[in-house]
DNA sequence: ATCAGCACCTGTTGGC
DNA sequence: TGCCAACAGGTGCTGA
Protein backbone atom coordinates (compact mmCIF):
# COMPACT_ATOMS: atom_id res chain seq x y z
CA UNK A 1 0.00 0.00 0.00
CA UNK A 2 1.38 3.55 -0.54
CA UNK A 3 4.07 4.81 1.88
CA UNK A 4 4.50 8.52 3.09
CA UNK A 5 4.96 9.53 -0.66
CA UNK A 6 2.02 8.08 -2.35
CA UNK A 7 0.27 9.37 0.21
CA UNK A 8 1.45 12.76 0.26
CA UNK A 9 1.05 12.45 -3.23
CA UNK A 10 -2.99 11.76 -3.25
CA UNK A 11 -3.54 14.11 -0.49
CA UNK A 12 -2.12 16.72 -2.76
CA UNK A 13 -4.36 15.99 -5.85
CA UNK A 14 -7.37 15.44 -3.59
CA UNK A 15 -6.95 18.80 -2.08
CA UNK A 16 -7.69 20.58 -5.18
CA UNK A 17 -10.62 17.90 -6.02
CA UNK A 18 -12.63 18.18 -3.46
CA UNK A 19 -11.83 21.44 -1.21
CA UNK A 20 -14.72 23.37 -0.36
CA UNK A 21 -17.58 20.43 -1.51
CA UNK A 22 -20.57 20.01 0.54
CA UNK A 23 -21.23 16.68 1.46
CA UNK A 24 -24.18 15.16 0.93
CA UNK A 25 -24.29 11.81 2.17
CA UNK A 26 -21.84 8.71 2.81
CA UNK A 27 -22.73 5.08 1.42
CA UNK A 28 -21.08 2.53 2.92
CA UNK A 29 -20.27 -1.06 0.51
CA UNK A 30 -18.54 -2.87 2.63
CA UNK A 31 -19.11 -2.31 6.69
CA UNK A 32 -15.70 -3.12 8.41
CA UNK A 33 -13.84 -0.63 5.86
CA UNK A 34 -15.61 1.98 8.75
CA UNK A 35 -13.38 1.20 11.82
CA UNK A 36 -15.08 0.71 14.96
CA UNK A 37 -14.27 3.62 16.73
CA UNK A 38 -15.38 6.21 14.51
CA UNK A 39 -17.69 8.42 14.55
CA UNK A 40 -21.16 7.92 12.93
CA UNK A 41 -20.46 8.94 8.55
CA UNK A 42 -24.15 10.00 8.39
CA UNK A 43 -23.22 12.95 10.92
CA UNK A 44 -20.90 14.44 7.91
CA UNK A 45 -23.81 15.48 6.24
CA UNK A 46 -24.42 19.02 5.58
CA UNK A 47 -20.97 19.98 5.84
CA UNK A 48 -18.17 21.03 4.04
CA UNK A 49 -14.70 19.77 3.16
CA UNK A 50 -12.08 22.03 4.90
CA UNK A 51 -8.20 20.86 3.00
CA UNK A 52 -6.80 17.60 2.88
CA UNK A 53 -3.53 16.77 4.26
CA UNK A 54 -1.73 13.69 5.21
CA UNK A 55 -0.78 12.59 9.01
CA UNK A 56 1.63 9.73 8.96
CA UNK A 57 -0.36 6.88 5.92
CA UNK A 58 -3.39 8.44 6.87
CA UNK A 59 -5.31 10.93 4.42
CA UNK A 60 -6.56 13.51 7.01
CA UNK A 61 -10.21 15.27 5.04
CA UNK A 62 -10.31 18.24 7.85
CA UNK A 63 -14.29 19.37 7.94
CA UNK A 64 -15.00 22.53 8.32
CA UNK A 65 -16.59 22.02 12.01
CA UNK A 66 -13.11 20.96 12.86
CA UNK A 67 -13.44 17.09 12.58
CA UNK A 68 -11.17 15.21 10.46
CA UNK A 69 -12.11 12.07 8.32
CA UNK A 70 -8.83 9.60 8.49
CA UNK A 71 -8.37 7.25 6.42
CA UNK A 72 -6.10 4.61 5.83
CA UNK A 73 -5.73 2.67 2.58
CA UNK A 74 -3.35 -0.33 3.75
CA UNK A 75 -1.66 -2.44 1.28
CA UNK A 76 -4.67 -1.76 -2.15
CA UNK A 77 -6.88 1.33 -1.24
CA UNK A 78 -7.50 4.10 -3.70
CA UNK A 79 -9.49 7.28 -4.07
CA UNK A 80 -11.34 8.61 -7.24
CA UNK A 81 -13.13 11.29 -7.15
CA UNK A 82 -16.01 11.08 -10.09
CA UNK A 83 -19.53 11.94 -10.91
CA UNK A 84 -21.80 9.78 -8.57
CA UNK A 85 -23.67 7.97 -11.29
CA UNK A 86 -20.38 6.61 -12.78
CA UNK A 87 -20.74 2.53 -12.41
CA UNK A 88 -19.31 1.72 -9.39
CA UNK A 89 -15.76 -0.61 -9.21
CA UNK A 90 -15.71 -3.83 -8.58
CA UNK A 91 -14.31 -2.70 -4.87
CA UNK A 92 -15.55 -0.20 -3.91
CA UNK A 93 -16.23 -0.12 -0.46
CA UNK A 94 -17.10 3.13 0.45
CA UNK A 95 -18.59 6.42 -1.45
CA UNK A 96 -18.96 10.30 -0.01
CA UNK A 97 -21.30 11.80 -1.88
CA UNK A 98 -21.24 15.69 -2.36
CA UNK A 99 -23.76 17.93 -3.55
CA UNK A 100 -22.20 18.70 -7.07
CA UNK A 101 -22.93 15.49 -8.20
CA UNK A 102 -19.01 13.96 -7.89
CA UNK A 103 -18.39 11.35 -5.16
CA UNK A 104 -14.89 10.46 -3.57
CA UNK A 105 -14.87 6.85 -3.71
CA UNK A 106 -12.84 4.68 -2.17
CA UNK A 107 -11.56 1.63 -3.82
CA UNK A 108 -10.09 -1.34 -1.61
CA UNK A 109 -9.71 -4.85 -3.50
CA UNK A 110 -8.05 -6.85 -0.08
CA UNK A 111 -10.71 -5.02 2.29
CA UNK A 112 -7.99 -3.95 5.07
CA UNK A 113 -8.44 0.01 4.71
CA UNK A 114 -9.77 2.08 7.45
CA UNK A 115 -11.80 5.10 7.35
CA UNK A 116 -12.42 6.69 11.05
CA UNK A 117 -14.17 10.01 11.65
CA UNK A 118 -12.55 11.60 14.60
CA UNK A 119 -13.12 15.08 16.97
CA UNK A 120 -10.13 16.13 18.29
CA UNK A 121 -6.35 15.95 17.81
CA UNK A 122 -6.69 13.41 14.96
CA UNK A 123 -2.37 13.12 15.26
CA UNK A 124 -3.07 11.92 19.22
CA UNK A 125 -6.12 9.85 18.03
CA UNK A 126 -4.49 8.05 15.96
CA UNK A 127 -1.24 7.67 17.76
CA UNK A 128 1.61 8.65 15.11
CA UNK A 129 4.58 9.30 15.67
CA UNK A 130 6.46 12.10 14.64
CA UNK A 131 6.57 13.08 10.34
CA UNK A 132 10.29 12.29 8.84
CA UNK A 133 9.41 16.19 7.46
CA UNK A 134 8.57 17.65 10.93
CA UNK A 135 10.75 20.51 11.93
CA UNK A 136 11.25 19.45 15.30
CA UNK A 137 12.62 16.29 14.41
CA UNK A 138 16.33 16.81 14.83
CA UNK A 139 19.60 14.78 15.11
CA UNK A 140 18.89 15.10 18.93
CA UNK A 141 15.29 14.37 18.63
CA UNK A 142 15.74 11.09 16.77
CA UNK A 143 18.99 9.73 18.91
CA UNK A 144 16.41 10.14 21.39
CA UNK A 145 13.99 8.16 20.13
CA UNK A 146 16.34 5.27 18.87
CA UNK A 147 18.12 5.02 22.45
CA UNK A 148 17.41 1.76 24.05
CA UNK A 149 15.48 0.11 21.23
CA UNK A 150 17.08 -3.50 21.09
CA UNK A 151 14.52 -4.34 17.29
CA UNK A 152 16.26 -3.85 14.39
CA UNK A 153 16.69 -0.60 12.63
CA UNK A 154 14.39 -1.54 9.23
CA UNK A 155 11.52 -3.26 12.23
CA UNK A 156 12.17 0.03 14.15
CA UNK A 157 11.27 2.28 11.01
CA UNK A 158 8.35 0.83 10.51
CA UNK A 159 6.91 1.03 13.96
CA UNK A 160 4.34 3.56 13.35
CA UNK A 161 4.09 4.55 16.86
CA UNK A 162 7.31 6.54 16.82
CA UNK A 163 8.03 7.60 13.56
CA UNK A 164 5.37 7.64 10.91
CA UNK A 165 5.15 7.26 6.91
CA UNK A 166 8.00 4.82 6.28
CA UNK A 167 6.76 1.76 5.37
CA UNK A 168 8.72 -1.12 3.77
CA UNK A 169 9.82 -0.14 0.42
CA UNK A 170 11.49 3.52 1.77
CA UNK A 171 12.92 1.71 4.90
CA UNK A 172 14.96 -0.63 3.01
CA UNK A 173 16.04 2.39 0.30
CA UNK A 174 16.77 4.79 3.35
CA UNK A 175 19.07 1.91 4.98
CA UNK A 176 20.50 0.97 1.60
CA UNK A 177 21.46 4.95 1.19
CA UNK A 178 22.81 5.23 4.85
CA UNK A 179 25.06 2.25 4.53
CA UNK A 180 23.28 0.43 7.41
CA UNK A 181 22.65 -3.42 7.44
CA UNK A 182 18.48 -3.72 7.99
CA UNK A 183 19.61 -6.01 11.32
CA UNK A 184 21.43 -3.17 13.35
CA UNK A 185 20.14 -3.00 16.76
CA UNK A 186 17.88 0.42 16.68
CA UNK A 187 19.62 1.38 19.94
CA UNK A 188 22.90 0.91 18.88
CA UNK A 189 23.63 3.05 15.72
CA UNK A 190 26.89 5.68 16.17
CA UNK A 191 25.71 9.14 15.84
CA UNK A 192 27.12 9.32 12.41
CA UNK A 193 24.89 6.62 11.60
CA UNK A 194 22.06 7.86 13.26
CA UNK A 195 22.54 11.48 11.21
CA UNK A 196 23.03 9.48 7.54
CA UNK A 197 19.74 7.64 8.23
CA UNK A 198 17.48 10.48 9.21
CA UNK A 199 19.30 12.24 6.01
CA UNK A 200 18.94 9.21 4.17
CA UNK A 201 15.08 8.90 4.42
CA UNK A 202 14.36 12.72 4.28
CA UNK A 203 15.77 12.57 0.88
CA UNK A 204 14.76 9.21 -0.59
CA UNK A 205 10.80 10.25 0.65
CA UNK A 206 11.54 13.12 -1.22
CA UNK A 207 12.82 12.25 -4.18
CA UNK A 208 9.85 9.66 -4.30
CA UNK A 209 7.49 12.60 -3.75
CA UNK A 210 8.80 14.28 -6.44
CA UNK A 211 8.51 11.12 -8.62
CA UNK A 212 4.62 11.06 -7.42
CA UNK A 213 5.51 8.05 -5.57
CA UNK A 214 6.18 4.25 -6.67
CA UNK A 215 3.62 1.80 -8.32
CA UNK A 216 4.30 -1.68 -8.24
CA UNK A 217 1.00 -3.09 -9.13
CA UNK A 218 -2.76 -1.25 -8.41
CA UNK A 219 -1.23 1.51 -6.79
CA UNK A 220 -2.87 5.50 -8.34
CA UNK A 221 -3.29 8.63 -7.29
CA UNK A 222 -6.43 11.09 -6.75
CA UNK A 223 -6.19 11.38 -10.52
CA UNK A 224 -5.35 7.71 -11.74
CA UNK A 225 -2.52 8.66 -12.51
CA UNK A 226 0.95 5.60 -11.82
CA UNK A 227 4.07 6.91 -9.29
CA UNK A 228 7.46 6.71 -11.50
CA UNK A 229 9.90 6.38 -8.39
CA UNK A 230 9.81 2.13 -8.97
CA UNK A 231 11.89 2.69 -11.55
CA UNK A 232 14.78 3.99 -9.35
CA UNK A 233 15.01 1.57 -6.49
CA UNK A 234 18.72 0.90 -5.29
CA UNK A 235 17.60 -2.34 -3.46
CA UNK A 236 14.01 -3.00 -2.76
CA UNK A 237 12.62 -6.17 -5.47
CA UNK A 238 16.04 -6.09 -6.64
CA UNK A 239 17.04 -9.25 -5.26
CA UNK A 240 19.85 -11.29 -7.05
CA UNK A 241 20.40 -8.03 -8.98
CA UNK A 242 23.65 -6.15 -8.89
CA UNK A 243 23.85 -3.35 -6.57
CA UNK A 244 23.64 -0.05 -7.95
CA UNK A 245 26.80 0.95 -6.30
CA UNK A 246 29.36 -2.32 -6.52
CA UNK A 247 27.64 -4.90 -8.32
CA UNK A 248 27.39 -7.66 -5.96
CA UNK A 249 23.80 -9.47 -5.34
CA UNK A 250 20.99 -7.62 -3.63
CA UNK A 251 20.22 -10.32 -1.02
CA UNK A 252 16.64 -10.57 0.89
CA UNK A 253 15.82 -11.70 4.30
CA UNK A 254 12.94 -11.73 6.36
CA UNK A 255 12.63 -8.81 9.45
CA UNK A 256 9.20 -9.00 10.93
CA UNK A 257 7.98 -11.49 8.47
CA UNK A 258 8.49 -8.68 5.43
CA UNK A 259 10.68 -8.81 2.57
CA UNK A 260 13.87 -6.76 3.32
CA UNK A 261 16.27 -5.96 0.82
CA UNK A 262 19.93 -5.02 1.32
CA UNK A 263 23.59 -5.29 -0.58
CA UNK A 264 26.04 -6.78 1.88
CA UNK A 265 28.76 -5.15 0.86
CA UNK A 266 27.58 -1.67 1.06
CA UNK A 267 25.47 -1.79 3.66
CA UNK A 268 27.33 -2.65 7.67
C1' DA B 1 9.45 -4.72 25.47
C1' DT B 2 9.65 -7.53 21.73
C1' DC B 3 8.88 -11.23 18.65
C1' DA B 4 6.84 -15.00 15.92
C1' DG B 5 2.80 -16.33 14.09
C1' DC B 6 -1.38 -15.53 12.44
C1' DA B 7 -5.42 -12.84 10.97
C1' DC B 8 -7.53 -9.81 7.84
C1' DC B 9 -8.58 -10.19 2.11
C1' DT B 10 -7.98 -10.52 -2.97
C1' DG B 11 -5.23 -10.67 -6.96
C1' DT B 12 -1.05 -11.76 -9.58
C1' DT B 13 2.72 -14.50 -10.85
C1' DG B 14 5.61 -18.36 -11.53
C1' DG B 15 6.58 -23.31 -11.27
C1' DC B 16 5.15 -27.81 -12.47
C1' DT C 1 -4.75 -24.89 -19.53
C1' DG C 2 -5.00 -25.89 -14.64
C1' DC C 3 -3.61 -26.10 -9.98
C1' DC C 4 -1.02 -24.55 -6.11
C1' DA C 5 2.13 -21.99 -3.53
C1' DA C 6 4.26 -17.79 -2.66
C1' DC C 7 3.95 -13.18 -2.39
C1' DA C 8 2.18 -8.20 -2.18
C1' DG C 9 2.81 -1.00 -0.49
C1' DG C 10 0.07 -2.55 6.39
C1' DT C 11 -1.37 -3.16 10.85
C1' DG C 12 -3.36 -5.46 15.05
C1' DC C 13 -3.85 -9.20 18.13
C1' DT C 14 -2.34 -13.23 21.03
C1' DG C 15 0.75 -15.86 23.48
C1' DA C 16 5.47 -16.73 24.69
Amino acid sequence: MPELPEVETIARGLRTLIRGKRIGGVRVAWARTVDARSDPLASLAGHRIEDVGRIGKFVAITIEDGRTLAIHLRMTGSLHVEPRSKPADRHERLAVDFDDRSSLKFVDPRKFGRVRLIEGDPAATLAVGVDPFDRRLDNKAFAELLAGRTTPIKTWLLDQRRLSGVGNIYACEALFYAGIRPKRRAGRLTASERISLLKSLRSVLRKAIKHRGSSLNDYVDAEGKQGGFQKQFAVYGRLGLPCKQCRSPVRRILLAQRSTFYCSACQR
